[in-house]
DNA sequence: GTTGTGACATTAT
DNA sequence: CATAATGCCACAA
């Protein structure tokens, strides 16, 4: 009998099937991790602002704010997800001062009806998930 | 394989 | 207040 190559070295690894994590290896659109980021944004109620760790935190992935950040970066347009109600730790906002991506996340914002000064917002407006 | 880079957070100095 | 050191992990090069 002919062995695979791939096959033969599982046989000699039983404990390389232990992973802890599993690899992504599925289309961004259908990967778990972005769609329980991108619900989690998706639920922040109007006029208030989550957190990236919040955000993470909520999807299931505790100490993940990075991807957190990734997913936003990478949504598609059609989910219309509300971008603009996270922000970083304490409420500040990630972006420079000086990029478009600010002017508009603190316009978004304040047409909510969220205070917003010095690129933060008002400790008020955080929603407490 | 390695290395560098982020829409980050937390802790320490 | 600011800066640095870590931790985190997907992704691109």
């Amino acid at each position: 009998m002919r062995a695979s190559r791939r096959n033969l070295h599982a046989l000699l690894s039983p404990l390389a099937k232990q992973r802890a994590r599993r690899p992504t290896r599925t289309a961004p659109d259908e990967n778990p991790d972005l769609q329980a980021l991108w619900h989690a944004v998706a639920m922040i109620p109007a006029g208030q602002v989550s957190t990236y760790g919040e955000v993470a935190r909520a999807a299931g992935l505790p100490g993940r704010a990075r991807q957190a950040g990734y997913a936003l970066r990478i949504s598609p347009a059609h989910l219309k997800l509300p971008w603009h109600r996270v922000v970083g730790a304490g409420g500040k906002i990630v972006f420079p001062q000086s990029s478009r991506h600010f002017r508009e996340q603190v316009r978004l914002l304040r047409a909510e009806g969220v205070a917003v000064k010095q690129g933060r917002v008002s400790p008020a407006a955080l929603a407490h998930l």
